[in-house]
DNA sequence: CGACTCGTTGACTCTCTTCAAGGATAGTGG
DNA sequence: CCACTATCCTTGAAGAGAGTCAACGAGTCG
């Protein structure tokens, strides 16, 4: 965590005293993971659960931000776009990832569903409101906010000086990762993004992304048995492409 | 500011009250900026001034996080190295910025002075014990690490997207804003960073940094009268670069 | 003055893009 | 159950934008 590293001590909820929250199944996962079984009741009551299907828009750029959402289900692209429709995809979401910080009233960038999507939804009016009243909600959405920083530099990085190969074996290394915090089977790997939102977010083309693919697969890395499914075969030969400096 | 865009509400402060901090030329600038006098005494005695020559590093990426810093005068680069030696300049900050944000125990990034510095010192250990009691000033770095969010993600968008060109003039316009925003004198803008620097921030090399600024003086959109200064001729037609609507 | 660094410019190379086509997969409706 | 279609993914060939290698000029410092 970003000022305060030390470990934020959390009361141990009893789970019957929080009502919806406390059945929640990546509240470990989230924000919410600081909360007290007191603090987290108080918070359930000002939530919604939405259901978005895939490829619906969850925010958009320069809209009015009225919510804040944790992800409960589902993936979630996040991306900004050029006057003349290319694209950047900022970053991916998973369960128990939040969405929707804001500089100013407007969202800075859209986001959009990758698969059928659940969301827990805060009206950002009752959070500012609440979160006076839970500082260490307001401690771990610092902590949050870091991390999200930490791994957009580590994106430039990337995007900058990286290799298409090594953009690759970043990007594959970097999502086995992630399903390993989310407890998660880690092989195969679940990949539900398409090639075009690869491309996007690793700043190549959809034709590049596909054969960098190809080549990972003749160089015997990974192989790919079923669509949206990848097998990482060498995780050490592929960790060596990621190169050096960026730790996670 | 983030999850509260509401004004945060500052005491006014007595100047004589707050010691060397009431006479900071850059408070207004910084985080400090939220902080009552009777606060800004407080955060006073923990701080100390430190001086350093051009090129001297401030923080080393891996290094335990021991210190955080407020620029104060002169500015600072701040970068990622990959193990060959290949670097991606992530930022660069000047007075009124605040350095050294962590996630865990270590910094994330190296910070080099690039023009003679000072800077404003805050011991972590004790800017957390004082955090806990100034709520406003966590706020405000929630704020700032929101901005920093942002402003990362926007060079996302630059360094997987845009050209060379494009590349370039934003460069210039977001140097131009930021000295705007710093009161300082627009014009000539004021480009303490080597082409090195640059060329490493924008993810290109210095010759294809060199050759489009030349095609920007033939284009009259700016001149180069002396050495670290450049003059933007012509803002309006450097901005129609910046979003790639109508280019090349 | 000479050595050094930094910035500019030129010629050539190369990685990734662009343009084009074909193949795989899933959903739809008869 | 199988065409029919739309979309996604893959592969190939050609092209472009930025990189690499190299040289030179300008300013700086001992």
């Amino acid at each position: 965590m970003a000022i305060l590293p030390t470990a934020v001590s959390r009361p141990v909820p009893s789970l019957e005293a929080a009502g919806a929250c406390a059945a929640c199944a990546i509240r470990e996962l989230s924000v919410c993971s600081v909360l007290s079984a007191n603090e987290l009741t108080r918070l359930c009551t000002i939530i919604s659960t939405v259901n978005l299907d895939a490829g619906r828009t969850v925010i958009n750029e320069g809209e009015p931000a009225g919510d804040l959402f944790n992800v409960v289900r589902g993936s979630v692209k996040l991306y900004k776009l050029l006057s003349d429709g290319r694209r950047q995809v900022t970053g991916f979401l998973f369960p128990g990832d939040f969405l929707g910080i804001a500089l100013n009233d407007t969202y800075a960038y859209s986001g959009e569903a990758i698969e059928p999507l659940q969301l827990c939804r805060f009206p950002r009016k009752k959070l500012e409101t609440l979160l006076a009243e839970l500082p260490r909600l307001e401690r771990k959405l610092l902590g949050t906010t870091a991390h999200e920083l930490a791994a957009a530099q580590d994106q430039m990085v990337l995007l900058g000086r990286k290799t298409a190969k090594e953009r690759v074996a970043s990007f594959l290394v970097s999502l086995s990762e992630r399903a390993v915090k989310r407890r998660r089977p880690a092989l195969p790997l679940d990949v539900p993004m398409s090639r075009t939102d690869i491309a996007d977010f690793l700043g190549l083309t959809t034709e590049t992304v596909s054969r960098t693919l190809t080549q990972l697969r003749q160089a015997r890395l990974i192989a790919t048995s079923q669509r949206n499914r990848i097998d990482i075969l060498d995780p050490e030969g592929l960790m060596e492409l990621v190169d050096g400096a960026t730790d996670h």
